[in-house]
DNA sequence: ACCAATCCATGCACAAATGCATATCAAGTA
DNA sequence: TACTTGATATGCATTTGTGCATGGATTGGT
């Protein structure tokens, strides 16, 4: 045990150090205020106090936008290193954080979060009026590690080891489209009239045409005339009558707006994977979260296909 | 380039993890404050609003001292990471810092502060009146990559490939002992009588306990009664005759309070290394303090010896 | 058992940082 | 050219944080 060490190095404002990183990462001083909740004059002058201090010029300021000067190129990669290091402090924060008030994020998909979830979180606010659910709705796969969600809810097996994973069940997809749609087309006996069929893509088309192909429908990139990222919105186009799109059986069969499209093919499985940062899971509200949806996802899912039958 | 990254995570307050993080280190809020030269009423403000922020109970208080839960332990383990990064940062800043204004650092042997450096100093204030010099005398080996010290000046070759060093010159030293002292002693026509002698020994005996033994001196611990860490202490021991010790020659030889006490021994002989941080040594006023030494310090040194024959 | 030393908590006056509103500037567009 | 958008700087009222002085509590030594 040293009597006395030597903390002078360590003494700038580290709070500055912060408004410095997110400056440099979001690339305007306006842009890193919004991110932190912070007025912009304030980042701004942090960023300044941060170059008195360390008599250091940071940024290049012309007018439109700040760029970094190799000075500070140099020393934002340090500084970085103090933000990866805050990203742990507050992971394993609210993991050892023993409140059962406060936030937990979940993130999953649209169609998750928008069918299957809202019924969920009523009876999770129910039981424990403490929490406060944050659902991020995307179909990208957020970072659990970064704490972008505390719990993520997919249909991709989690591969980090730092993550605890729970396979909840297997879910069902297929080929949605209006009546009206569907009776445009001539005949529905074969395969083969889906080639000259409309789909609704997605932003990222790719995964989806494969998948329709090795079914072996034979399509190209000229049968999907719309995309769009949003998977809701795709259905509300589908339901107006836009073209085919995929969605859960769960819910297309429940739709009464619209019909299987494709009967003759066989639906989609993938499995519904729960998962959870480890250091997060010693939470006892995130782990209280993580065991209401292990036990209730399957139920209302089963629920929700049941009441379209 | 992403639109929007997620700065949730991180945007707790640094300046309260800093606290919390060299209070865990110090033991104490009292030591932390004095090691961040902050009052103590503010870092325990900090730990505690940190503490809510964070939703986790750090410290355990009971009327002396603070002591860590286990989740503060856990914690700390991942602030002394944005700690280590911070350490980086300053180091980096320093380096990048193109001002001839402000501090240096310089670490070495109390001996050299105290003998040797004080003209050199003298005559670097003389050139250049806004480089403050800041001399930290120790015999512990400070460490450049912690920024303890941004320039060092030692016996010892540093084996860092991250540091820039420089041999300077070659120094010698013997052992000194008042005339009444070895006056005192029967016979000095041998080294047995040394046997017989009391030294002036370090806190840490044993690395010069070996080099005597090493040229045959045959002594034991016995033959040290009086030991100090602070090597000045010692000599002004040695000049008021309570033993024989060790000294530079230039600085030995020039006293006349004393005498070399073992002229037939050969005299110690060791290099002196001028090192600094490969990123400091960008900067212009630590780059400007190196090379004034690289090219004074023999001289200082050949003068000091001078004047002594 | 007392005393000294050391530590943490609290109250209060002051200094510092923050947010809001606003001015200013640069780049793209009709 | 004039207009719109989105950027950074500045002034000011307010909130927040900080330091100093003090009180209360515990340990260690005489």
């Amino acid at each position: 045990m040293h009597l006395c060490m030597d903390w002078s190095a360590v003494n700038f404002d580290w709070n500055r150090a912060r408004a410095f990183l997110v400056t440099a990462e979001e690339g305007s001083l306006s842009a890193a205020a919004r991110s932190l909740g912070m007025a912009q004059p304030t980042l701004g002058r942090q960023v300044r106090a941060l170059e008195e201090e360390l008599d250091v010029v940071l940024f290049e300021r012309h007018g439109h936008g700040l760029v970094l000067t190799p000075s500070g190129l140099e020393l934002v990669e340090h500084v970085r290193g103090m933000g990866e290091a805050a990203g742990r402090v507050a992971l394993a924060a609210t993991g050892q954080s023993q409140s059962v008030e406060g936030p937990v994020t979940i993130t999953t998909t649209e169609v998750t979060a928008a069918f299957l979830l809202p019924p969920l979180i009523s009876k999770l606010r129910q039981n424990h009026p403490g929490i406060q659910v944050d659902v991020v709705a995307s179909n990208e796969l957020r970072d659990l590690r970064r704490r972008e969600a505390d719990i993520a809810l997919r249909s991709v097996r989690p591969t980090d080891p730092d993550l605890v994973a729970k396979k909840l069940m297997r879910e069902s997809a297929r080929l949605y489209a209006s009546r009206d749609y569907l009776r445009g087309l001539e005949q529905l006996d074969g395969a083969d009239t889906l080639k000259e069929a409309q789909f609704i893509g997605f932003e990222d088309n790719q995964p989806f045409l494969k998948g329709l192909n090795d079914l072996g429908l034979g399509l190209t990139e000229r049968n999907f005339p719309i995309r769009c990222g949003d998977h809701l919105v795709q259905w509300e186009m589908v339901k107006r009558g836009l073209g085919i799109g995929v969605m859960i059986t769960a819910v297309g069969d429940a739709e009464p707006k619209v019909e299987n499209a494709a009967p003759w093919l066989p639906a989609f499985e993938f499995d519904v994977w729960l998962a959870a940062h480890r250091e997060v899971n010693t939470s006892r509200r995130v782990r209280l979260v993580f065991d209401f949806l292990a036990d209730e996802f399957p139920k209302a899912a089963a629920n929700l296909a049941a009441k379209g039958c």
